[in-house]
DNA sequence: TTCATTGCAAAAGCTTTGCATGTGT
DNA sequence: ACACATGCAAAGCTTTTGCAATGAA
Protein backbone atom coordinates (compact mmCIF):
# COMPACT_ATOMS: atom_id res chain seq x y z
CA UNK A 1 0.00 0.00 0.00
CA UNK A 2 1.15 3.64 -0.92
CA UNK A 3 -0.19 4.43 2.65
CA UNK A 4 2.48 2.05 4.03
CA UNK A 5 5.06 3.25 1.94
CA UNK A 6 4.65 6.89 2.75
CA UNK A 7 4.11 5.68 6.72
CA UNK A 8 7.31 3.98 6.51
CA UNK A 9 8.68 7.35 5.00
CA UNK A 10 7.64 9.78 7.42
CA UNK A 11 9.01 7.78 10.03
CA UNK A 12 12.25 7.36 8.37
CA UNK A 13 12.64 11.23 8.45
CA UNK A 14 10.85 11.62 12.03
CA UNK A 15 8.09 13.45 10.76
CA UNK A 16 4.39 13.40 12.02
CA UNK A 17 1.58 10.86 10.79
CA UNK A 18 -0.98 13.89 10.53
CA UNK A 19 -4.61 13.66 9.32
CA UNK A 20 -4.03 15.97 6.26
CA UNK A 21 -0.89 13.96 4.84
CA UNK A 22 -2.99 10.64 4.60
CA UNK A 23 -5.82 12.86 3.32
CA UNK A 24 -3.56 14.43 0.60
CA UNK A 25 -2.11 11.11 -0.19
CA UNK A 26 -5.63 8.66 -0.28
CA UNK A 27 -7.01 11.63 -2.24
CA UNK A 28 -4.12 11.27 -4.97
CA UNK A 29 -4.31 7.57 -5.06
CA UNK A 30 -8.33 7.92 -6.41
CA UNK A 31 -6.66 10.13 -9.35
CA UNK A 32 -6.24 7.80 -12.20
CA UNK A 33 -4.05 9.80 -14.15
CA UNK A 34 -1.83 12.86 -14.10
CA UNK A 35 -2.80 16.03 -11.18
CA UNK A 36 -1.47 19.33 -10.52
CA UNK A 37 -1.40 20.78 -7.13
CA UNK A 38 -4.15 23.29 -7.62
CA UNK A 39 -6.69 20.54 -9.10
CA UNK A 40 -6.05 18.44 -6.58
CA UNK A 41 -6.65 20.83 -3.93
CA UNK A 42 -9.93 21.94 -5.29
CA UNK A 43 -10.91 17.86 -5.93
CA UNK A 44 -10.61 18.35 -1.85
CA UNK A 45 -12.30 20.93 -1.34
CA UNK A 46 -15.04 20.29 -3.34
CA UNK A 47 -15.70 16.77 -1.26
CA UNK A 48 -15.32 19.11 1.95
CA UNK A 49 -11.64 18.62 3.14
CA UNK A 50 -10.43 21.57 5.31
CA UNK A 51 -6.98 21.27 3.98
CA UNK A 52 -5.20 24.28 2.89
CA UNK A 53 -3.27 25.21 -0.01
CA UNK A 54 -0.43 25.11 1.71
CA UNK A 55 -0.28 22.11 3.28
CA UNK A 56 -1.21 20.67 -0.24
CA UNK A 57 2.19 22.28 -1.32
CA UNK A 58 3.93 20.89 1.70
CA UNK A 59 2.80 17.12 1.24
CA UNK A 60 3.15 17.34 -2.36
CA UNK A 61 7.54 17.46 -2.46
CA UNK A 62 7.42 14.97 0.56
CA UNK A 63 5.20 12.31 -1.35
CA UNK A 64 7.94 13.05 -4.04
CA UNK A 65 10.66 12.41 -2.26
CA UNK A 66 9.26 9.16 -0.90
CA UNK A 67 8.58 7.99 -4.37
CA UNK A 68 5.06 7.48 -4.31
CA UNK A 69 4.42 10.50 -7.29
CA UNK A 70 6.89 11.86 -9.70
CA UNK A 71 7.23 14.80 -11.64
CA UNK A 72 6.30 14.40 -15.32
CA UNK A 73 6.66 17.23 -17.75
CA UNK A 74 5.40 20.87 -17.93
CA UNK A 75 2.75 20.89 -19.68
CA UNK A 76 1.49 24.62 -20.42
CA UNK A 77 1.33 26.19 -16.90
CA UNK A 78 1.05 24.09 -13.84
CA UNK A 79 3.78 21.21 -12.78
CA UNK A 80 2.02 17.91 -13.69
CA UNK A 81 2.50 14.82 -11.50
CA UNK A 82 1.72 11.11 -11.74
CA UNK A 83 1.64 8.28 -9.52
CA UNK A 84 4.42 5.79 -9.78
CA UNK A 85 3.17 3.43 -6.51
CA UNK A 86 2.64 0.02 -7.98
CA UNK A 87 2.38 1.91 -11.41
CA UNK A 88 4.90 0.13 -13.87
CA UNK A 89 7.50 2.55 -15.31
CA UNK A 90 6.26 3.91 -18.46
CA UNK A 91 6.56 6.74 -21.09
CA UNK A 92 4.73 9.04 -22.77
CA UNK A 93 2.88 10.22 -26.04
CA UNK A 94 1.68 13.88 -26.17
CA UNK A 95 -0.65 15.12 -28.00
CA UNK A 96 -0.46 18.66 -29.26
CA UNK A 97 -3.78 19.68 -30.52
CA UNK A 98 -6.02 17.85 -27.31
CA UNK A 99 -3.46 17.54 -25.27
CA UNK A 100 -4.52 13.23 -24.58
CA UNK A 101 -1.31 11.54 -22.80
CA UNK A 102 -1.19 8.18 -24.32
CA UNK A 103 1.20 6.08 -21.87
CA UNK A 104 3.74 3.28 -23.66
CA UNK A 105 6.38 0.92 -22.66
CA UNK A 106 9.07 -0.38 -24.54
CA UNK A 107 11.54 -3.11 -23.41
CA UNK A 108 14.00 -2.08 -26.00
CA UNK A 109 13.96 1.66 -24.90
CA UNK A 110 14.85 0.10 -21.12
CA UNK A 111 18.03 -1.43 -22.14
CA UNK A 112 19.30 0.95 -24.55
CA UNK A 113 18.78 3.85 -22.04
CA UNK A 114 21.31 1.34 -19.63
CA UNK A 115 23.74 1.49 -22.44
CA UNK A 116 23.83 4.87 -23.27
CA UNK A 117 24.27 5.57 -19.48
CA UNK A 118 27.03 2.86 -19.00
CA UNK A 119 28.50 4.72 -22.42
CA UNK A 120 28.37 7.85 -20.71
CA UNK A 121 29.59 7.07 -16.90
CA UNK A 122 26.45 8.09 -15.94
CA UNK A 123 24.50 6.52 -12.87
CA UNK A 124 20.71 6.31 -14.08
CA UNK A 125 17.89 7.04 -11.05
CA UNK A 126 15.11 7.66 -13.81
CA UNK A 127 14.43 8.69 -17.38
CA UNK A 128 11.44 9.92 -19.23
CA UNK A 129 10.86 9.98 -22.80
CA UNK A 130 8.03 12.04 -23.81
CA UNK A 131 7.20 12.49 -27.69
CA UNK A 132 5.13 14.93 -28.88
CA UNK A 133 2.71 15.21 -31.89
CA UNK A 134 -0.28 13.92 -32.72
CA UNK A 135 -2.78 11.25 -31.89
CA UNK A 136 -4.95 9.13 -34.33
CA UNK A 137 -7.66 11.52 -33.73
CA UNK A 138 -5.97 14.62 -34.35
CA UNK A 139 -3.68 13.86 -37.12
CA UNK A 140 -7.01 13.15 -39.10
CA UNK A 141 -8.25 16.56 -38.41
CA UNK A 142 -5.56 18.37 -38.61
CA UNK A 143 -6.02 18.29 -42.08
CA UNK B 1 21.30 31.46 -40.58
CA UNK B 2 18.31 31.75 -38.09
CA UNK B 3 17.80 35.69 -38.27
CA UNK B 4 16.61 35.10 -41.91
CA UNK B 5 14.52 31.74 -40.74
CA UNK B 6 13.32 34.43 -38.08
CA UNK B 7 12.88 36.61 -40.49
CA UNK B 8 10.48 34.42 -42.72
CA UNK B 9 8.65 33.52 -40.10
CA UNK B 10 8.01 37.13 -39.32
CA UNK B 11 6.98 37.97 -43.03
CA UNK B 12 4.88 34.87 -43.35
CA UNK B 13 2.78 35.65 -40.10
CA UNK B 14 2.48 39.68 -41.13
CA UNK B 15 4.87 40.98 -37.95
CA UNK B 16 6.97 43.44 -38.07
CA UNK B 17 10.96 43.49 -37.93
CA UNK B 18 12.12 45.23 -34.76
CA UNK B 19 15.44 45.69 -33.48
CA UNK B 20 14.17 44.46 -30.35
CA UNK B 21 13.08 41.21 -31.47
CA UNK B 22 16.88 41.11 -33.84
CA UNK B 23 18.77 41.84 -30.59
CA UNK B 24 17.00 38.85 -28.25
CA UNK B 25 17.48 36.34 -31.46
CA UNK B 26 21.15 37.58 -31.07
CA UNK B 27 21.40 37.25 -27.83
CA UNK B 28 20.22 33.65 -27.82
CA UNK B 29 22.22 32.67 -30.38
CA UNK B 30 25.65 33.76 -28.00
CA UNK B 31 24.54 31.44 -25.65
CA UNK B 32 26.09 27.94 -25.78
CA UNK B 33 23.32 26.18 -23.38
CA UNK B 34 20.16 26.54 -21.88
CA UNK B 35 18.48 29.22 -20.74
CA UNK B 36 15.53 31.01 -19.28
CA UNK B 37 13.69 34.01 -19.99
CA UNK B 38 14.97 35.69 -16.36
CA UNK B 39 18.41 34.82 -17.45
CA UNK B 40 18.77 36.34 -20.64
CA UNK B 41 16.91 39.53 -19.78
CA UNK B 42 19.82 39.75 -17.11
CA UNK B 43 22.35 39.30 -19.89
CA UNK B 44 20.97 41.87 -22.35
CA UNK B 45 20.49 44.44 -19.33
CA UNK B 46 24.46 43.89 -18.28
CA UNK B 47 25.03 44.64 -21.83
CA UNK B 48 23.41 47.89 -21.86
CA UNK B 49 20.70 46.88 -24.23
CA UNK B 50 17.27 48.81 -23.33
CA UNK B 51 14.87 45.53 -24.21
CA UNK B 52 12.20 45.24 -21.70
CA UNK B 53 11.63 42.06 -19.83
CA UNK B 54 7.83 42.57 -21.59
CA UNK B 55 9.38 42.22 -24.97
CA UNK B 56 11.65 39.32 -24.15
CA UNK B 57 8.67 37.20 -22.69
CA UNK B 58 6.86 38.55 -25.93
CA UNK B 59 9.06 37.29 -28.36
CA UNK B 60 10.03 33.90 -26.32
CA UNK B 61 6.82 32.18 -28.00
CA UNK B 62 7.51 33.46 -31.58
CA UNK B 63 10.71 31.73 -31.46
CA UNK B 64 9.36 28.55 -30.20
CA UNK B 65 6.91 28.88 -33.16
CA UNK B 66 9.27 29.07 -36.11
CA UNK B 67 11.24 26.46 -34.65
CA UNK B 68 14.74 28.62 -33.28
CA UNK B 69 14.66 27.31 -29.93
CA UNK B 70 12.40 24.79 -28.33
CA UNK B 71 11.05 24.06 -24.76
CA UNK B 72 13.54 21.93 -22.78
CA UNK B 73 12.58 19.52 -19.10
CA UNK B 74 10.92 21.72 -16.64
CA UNK B 75 13.90 22.08 -13.94
CA UNK B 76 13.52 23.53 -10.58
CA UNK B 77 11.82 26.84 -11.33
CA UNK B 78 11.74 28.17 -14.70
CA UNK B 79 11.04 26.73 -17.91
CA UNK B 80 14.39 26.37 -19.63
CA UNK B 81 14.99 26.42 -23.29
CA UNK B 82 17.78 25.89 -25.89
CA UNK B 83 18.41 26.85 -29.48
CA UNK B 84 17.26 23.93 -31.82
CA UNK B 85 18.92 25.92 -35.22
CA UNK B 86 21.20 24.10 -36.90
CA UNK B 87 21.76 21.95 -33.82
CA UNK B 88 21.13 18.54 -34.46
CA UNK B 89 18.87 16.62 -32.29
CA UNK B 90 19.97 15.17 -29.33
CA UNK B 91 18.88 13.94 -25.54
CA UNK B 92 19.85 14.90 -22.04
CA UNK B 93 21.36 13.18 -18.66
CA UNK B 94 20.99 15.69 -15.96
CA UNK B 95 22.31 15.68 -13.08
CA UNK B 96 20.34 15.74 -9.85
CA UNK B 97 23.23 17.14 -7.50
CA UNK B 98 25.11 19.30 -9.83
CA UNK B 99 22.73 20.13 -12.02
CA UNK B 100 25.00 19.67 -15.20
CA UNK B 101 23.52 18.51 -18.53
CA UNK B 102 25.41 16.48 -20.86
CA UNK B 103 23.68 16.06 -24.77
CA UNK B 104 23.75 12.48 -26.16
CA UNK B 105 22.45 11.11 -29.46
CA UNK B 106 21.31 7.91 -30.33
CA UNK B 107 20.36 6.62 -33.64
CA UNK B 108 19.28 3.32 -32.06
CA UNK B 109 16.91 5.08 -29.84
CA UNK B 110 15.99 7.54 -32.74
CA UNK B 111 14.44 4.68 -35.14
CA UNK B 112 13.16 2.98 -31.40
CA UNK B 113 11.28 6.14 -31.40
CA UNK B 114 10.05 5.80 -34.87
CA UNK B 115 9.06 2.13 -34.56
CA UNK B 116 6.84 3.10 -31.57
CA UNK B 117 5.16 5.72 -32.96
CA UNK B 118 3.95 3.70 -35.79
CA UNK B 119 2.61 0.88 -33.20
CA UNK B 120 0.58 3.65 -31.70
CA UNK B 121 -0.62 5.20 -34.77
CA UNK B 122 1.14 8.50 -33.29
CA UNK B 123 2.47 11.22 -35.65
CA UNK B 124 5.15 12.61 -33.57
CA UNK B 125 6.82 16.22 -34.45
CA UNK B 126 9.29 15.94 -31.75
CA UNK B 127 10.85 13.88 -28.44
CA UNK B 128 12.87 14.49 -25.62
CA UNK B 129 14.52 11.81 -23.60
CA UNK B 130 15.77 12.72 -20.14
CA UNK B 131 17.98 10.63 -17.88
CA UNK B 132 17.97 11.72 -14.61
CA UNK B 133 21.11 10.64 -12.56
CA UNK B 134 24.53 11.53 -11.46
CA UNK B 135 27.13 12.51 -13.63
CA UNK B 136 30.75 10.87 -13.00
CA UNK B 137 32.12 13.23 -10.50
CA UNK B 138 28.79 13.54 -8.61
CA UNK B 139 28.25 9.84 -8.08
CA UNK B 140 31.73 9.62 -6.40
CA UNK B 141 31.01 12.31 -4.40
CA UNK B 142 27.59 11.27 -3.13
CA UNK B 143 29.66 8.23 -1.40
C1' DT C 1 5.46 19.00 27.30
C1' DT C 2 7.70 19.60 23.12
C1' DC C 3 8.38 20.39 18.60
C1' DA C 4 6.57 19.53 14.08
C1' DT C 5 2.53 20.96 11.42
C1' DT C 6 -1.43 23.55 10.24
C1' DG C 7 -4.09 27.53 8.35
C1' DC C 8 -4.07 32.04 7.18
C1' DA C 9 -2.61 35.88 4.94
C1' DA C 10 1.10 38.16 3.16
C1' DA C 11 5.03 37.82 0.17
C1' DA C 12 7.61 36.15 -3.52
C1' DG C 13 8.64 34.78 -8.17
C1' DC C 14 7.54 34.25 -12.85
C1' DT C 15 4.67 35.67 -16.62
C1' DT C 16 0.97 38.28 -18.83
C1' DT C 17 -1.61 42.38 -20.00
C1' DG C 18 -3.76 47.25 -20.55
C1' DC C 19 -2.59 51.41 -22.13
C1' DA C 20 -0.32 55.30 -23.97
C1' DT C 21 3.52 56.01 -26.92
C1' DG C 22 6.53 54.84 -30.59
C1' DT C 23 7.74 52.67 -35.09
C1' DG C 24 8.00 49.47 -39.20
C1' DT C 25 5.71 49.04 -43.68
C1' DA D 1 -1.59 56.63 -42.03
C1' DC D 2 -2.25 52.23 -39.99
C1' DA D 3 -1.39 48.39 -37.62
C1' DC D 4 1.64 46.24 -34.90
C1' DA D 5 5.25 46.69 -31.01
C1' DT D 6 7.29 48.63 -27.15
C1' DG D 7 7.90 49.98 -22.21
C1' DC D 8 5.96 50.57 -18.02
C1' DA D 9 3.48 49.40 -14.24
C1' DA D 10 -0.19 46.86 -12.61
C1' DA D 11 -2.36 42.49 -12.40
C1' DG D 12 -2.43 37.38 -12.50
C1' DC D 13 -1.09 32.89 -11.14
C1' DT D 14 1.35 29.55 -8.89
C1' DT D 15 4.11 28.59 -5.01
C1' DT D 16 6.48 29.78 -0.66
C1' DT D 17 6.84 31.58 3.97
C1' DG D 18 6.23 33.92 8.76
C1' DC D 19 3.58 33.41 12.60
C1' DA D 20 0.35 32.20 16.03
C1' DA D 21 -2.47 28.36 17.12
C1' DT D 22 -2.93 23.34 17.10
C1' DG D 23 -1.91 18.61 17.59
C1' DA D 24 1.04 14.29 17.41
C1' DA D 25 4.40 11.78 20.13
Amino acid sequence: MAQQKFRAFLLRKGLKFTKERFEILDEIILIENHFDPEELYDKMKKKGSKVSRASVYRTIPLLVESGIIQEVERISKHTHYEKVFNVPHHDHLICLRCGSITEFFSLTLETLQLEICQKENFKSVRHSLEIFGYCDKCAKLNK
